[in-house]
DNA sequence: TATTGTTATACTCTATAACTATA
DNA sequence: TATAGTTATAGAGTATAACAATA
């Protein structure tokens, strides 16, 4: 009987868990609408789109980006047709920053093809399989949340 | 009885695992042991400790990005202490990579970082749903390499 | 001549510091 | 004077094209 054991890590389901993780959102992210758009880019409008109208402060806190990169990436974003800034009526040095209709087509054609290349792989799993990975995204999403 | 529904997601399924992925995979990536290092950086190091040494090429067809850019990345890393570049003996076109020690420090301390943060975060779970996370992270493994 | 890696050059992204407008 | 946003400038990161060394 072993009476001392060697250094294990005490959980490896957490390094399995980050392993996993990284590499399947590493493999999502090559899935984009248009490959014009950076990662920042793409970020910042899927953000827009599901979070509604932010200010470009909120934005760069919410990327860990600094405000004139984010400016950056806004002008961009404006010019491309994808966003619109206006000015607040209240107090005029604030602005909110908001996805057109565009912008919109771009993010959900994104999502779609994110969606796509991954159903074509959940579809050779088990019923079990796709079961756990359900219950996995609710679990992760309420670990996000703590 | 609903005769003709609206269209609906077929497959929810994929759109919440995408998005639960794309987070914490997004948390995860802001622990580091060196934040002087660069995503790319990181990545380069890491692949190379778990997958031994490699060529250029090699890293960046596994990095998406163009040789002239692996090579400014190896470069960086080169010049940090992380890794060593030596010549094939055989073909003297070719270089293999590999990590130093100083390199594999860093690698560690970075998974350290990420999966103390991340078992911090598992802790307050329950058995059954810590089972499942382990589930999914082997079945999102089989998924990848289908 | 083909291939592996590297250098040359230009462009994009990001950051810190300075500036403008508003409060 | 303080704050939200933007512009100025400079330093990384990336890409395409050209080059050097080896096969």
């Amino acid at each position: 009987m072993s009476t001392i054991l060697p250094a294990a890590p005490p959980h490896p389901l957490a390094a399995e868990l980050r392993q996993a993780t990284l590499r399947l959102a590493r493999r999502l992210r090559l899935e984009k609408a248009d490959d014009e758009l950076s990662d920042g880019q793409t970020s910042v409008l899927a953000y827009l789109d599901r979070s509604g109208a932010q200010s470009p402060a909120a934005l760069s806190a919410f990327e860990h980006v600094s405000p004139p990169s984010m400016n950056r990436t806004l002008n961009s974003l404006q010019e491309a047709g994808y966003i619109d800034r206006t000015p607040s009526p209240d107090d005029r040095r604030m602005v909110s920053v908001s996805v057109t209709d565009a912008g919109r087509l771009v993010v959900n054609e994104t999502r779609r093809r994110r969606d796509a290349w991954l159903e074509g792989r959940l579809d050779g799993l088990s019923a079990d399989d796709r079961d756990v990975l359900g219950e996995a995204a609710a679990i992760i999403r309420k670990l996000l949340e703590a």
